[in-house]
DNA sequence: CCCTGATTCGC
DNA sequence: GCGAATCAGG
């Protein structure tokens, strides 16, 4: 396989959408992700993360026309500046970080996000026989989960892979999607974080910081 | 161990 | 220019 100028097109693409170089090797098939790392790097692009000292504002020249749009894969609280592009790799704790630094699973999904590394749960019933008043199993409860976060969310599940239970592995976020009851119900299905049972953006909602305050009255 | 991107260097 | 091997990190 050699670089077409469409296969240097999607390679573009997605990486500036912040595909990882693996996912797009995956892609575009015949090649590994060293090669899509290796083409990264000498078509100029790659990630310029602004470190402190050098140069403040090095002008890319071949820069990726950044996309405002896409919220792209990477969640996280930071999202709040949309102007800014939002860094790549934030840790869970945007307002609250003093007594609050420890996440907490919210009254999310499957069982316990950080005890059991199978069993998905909510998913494991059968339709048709869906008790009435049964609580749907994603929709995390939309209380307090920053709109940025779950727009970013929602554009990562338009994303997803939308597979079956029977394909999930230990590396594929379990969050479910949809109505187990129907046939419109999968899983998301992208990579999971290191150690997590989800992606990166269902991590972010699963794993909240605890801070934004609960229900005013309970 | 799984994964990420970054770099090197023979081809 | 290419990309496997390697490095450095999470």
């Amino acid at each position: 396989m050699s670089w077409t100028d469409e296969r240097v097109e999607l390679l573009k693409k997605m990486w500036t959408e912040g595909q990882s170089a693996s996912q797009i090797a995956k892609e575009l098939g015949g090649v590994t992700r060293n090669a899509v790392i290796g083409k990264v790097h000498r078509l100029g692009l790659s990630n310029r993360v602004e470190g402190g000292a050098s140069a403040a504002a090095a002008a890319p020249a071949a820069a990726p026309a950044p996309k405002p749009a896409a919220p792209e894969p990477t969640p996280a609280p930071a999202a709040a500046a949309p102007a800014a592009r939002p860094e790549p790799e934030v840790e869970v704790e945007p307002v609250r970080p003093a007594a609050a630094a420890t996440p907490r699973p919210t009254p999310a999904p499957a069982a316990a996000p950080s005890a059991p590394t199978a069993a998905p749960a909510p998913a494991l019933r059968k339709p048709g026989i869906v008790p009435a008043g049964q609580p749907l199993p994603p929709q995390p409860s939309l209380n307090e989960i920053s709109p940025e976060t779950l727009a970013s969310v929602r554009e990562v599940e338009k994303r997803s892979r939308k597979i079956s239970l029977m394909e999930l592995t230990e590396r594929t976020c379990k969050w479910p999607i949809g109505d187990p009851a129907t046939d419109n119900f999968y899983f998301c299905g992208l990579p999971a974080q290191a150690g997590k049972p989800y992606c990166e953006a269902h991590v972010s909602v699963a794993f909240q910081p605890m801070s934004a305050r609960r229900d005013r009255r309970r």
